[in-house]
DNA sequence: CGCGCCATTGAACAACTTCAACCAACGTGG
DNA sequence: CCACGTTGGTTGAAGTTGTTCAATGGCGCG
């Protein structure tokens, strides 16, 4: 059991008493790289934290589009469902790299809130920040084109990597592909688009990786205002 | 005091203990229509329950666009910012009708949803839809034409006039340009879209106003796979 | 070593935006 | 109550962006 309890930062506030019942019920779940932890329409029967590793979760559409709703990172709260009243998960998670996480019944949601308040508080303002996380991208799909839309991305991938000076390399393997459905483009446009960067030394590219040699030269072609 | 607490279907199940505590510190304000209930970057002070009339929840992005979050239909919560830890509205309300609502000063959040738990539950399923309805609007900007964004978004607004027969009028003043912004196109191509719906008899249209005469057509190009 | 997945690139095309002009309804003040 | 400015709305033509279609290259795994 590798990580105890106490020692993630969402638990550090809680007393032995409350980590009792944290730890009640609660099981632990590790997936291999392309495994899923769960998929679209299944029932919500359980909630998750991630503490290593990275989800990707998508929705597919009734006429088989991929939409990519979010990347899971560790600490992160996911599949929390049944807190918001929900019975089936509305999206697939994958897991896109090895990732160990904690998992709960969704019955023990209120007596876990109930038994840590900062945990209540903490999954509100989680769904809070993703609520405000989907207005910035609807507001950069709609006003911003393709190039802007991509940099700010890929900044935004970055941040996850922690604070570091270039080039940053995004923690997690991506395929253009997955770039280009979260910044709302065809495969296409983002390829010809980061061909063109990594000519201006902007980005390093491989097969599934990128890496942003000059953070400062994206971030003013993100914010770039004609 | 035109309606009593209780009357309210969110405060239907409370106790009169329980509304006791609801009423403290609550006010009643009235909007004409045009009136700002608050400004993008005013401390969040207050939250509000809409009782009657519309809002239009915008945000102004840093180089001048505008981008319409939401409409605030009867019923709902709204500038509950402190819900989630935020200290200011991260948007501008407008009242696109005559409003009435409730306002409770940010202190009483606690012990509101404190004596009334199912208030609670209410309030982080409403977030909670919010979310999913970003999600949805995210989904379609990436995978629909300009049509279906279109026909998706009346059909989401004609929704909210209650369920009745052809031909059904979204109920509340609308500007063409308030479509456009809320379904991610310019003006030009929602007014070009629209004039052929209303050829077509699927439309009727008038200064700030939509009817739908025909919402099977509509929902037929809001549905149709290429 | 050969197949499949990931990726790149070019050319043609369609969709949407931009630019620009114009029209009609509303409201206000003389 | 009429003239006129303002706001909301329509429409055409030109321009751009991004998509589609198509072909090709290379890495990695069995």
């Amino acid at each position: 059991m590798p990580p105890d309890l106490a020692e993630l930062p969402i638990f550090s506030t809680l007393t032995p008493d409350q980590l009792a019942i944290v730890a009640q019920g609660m099981t632990r779940v590790t997936l291999d790289q392309g495994e899923n932890l769960f998929l679209q329409g299944d029932p919500a029967a359980r909630f998750f934290l991630l503490i290593e590793g990275r989800l990707k979760v998508t929705q597919l559409t009734e006429d088989g589009q991929q939409f990519i709703v979010r990347i899971v990172h560790p600490g992160e709260l996911c599949g929390f469902g049944p807190a918001i009243g929900r019975t089936i998960f509305p999206g697939s998670a994958e897991a896109i790299l090895p990732c160990r996480l904690l998992a709960w019944p969704r019955a023990r949601w209120e007596p876990l809130i109930a038994a840590a308040p900062a945990l209540a508080v903490s999954a509100i303002q989680a769904v809070g920040r993703k609520l405000d996380e989907a207005h910035t991208r609807l507001r950069e799909m709609t006003t911003e084109d393709a190039g802007r839309r991509i940099a700010h991305l890929l900044l935004r991938l970055a941040r996850h990597a922690g604070p570091g000076p270039d080039p940053v390399e995004i923690p997690f393997p991506i395929t253009r592909q997955d770039i280009a459905d979260m910044s709302g483009n065809t495969l296409h446009t983002a390829s010809r688009i980061m061909a063109a960067w990594e000519a201006e030394g902007i980005l390093l590219r491989a097969r599934r990786k990128v890496i942003i040699a000059d953070t400062a030269g994206l971030a003013a072609i993100a914010e770039t205002r004609d």
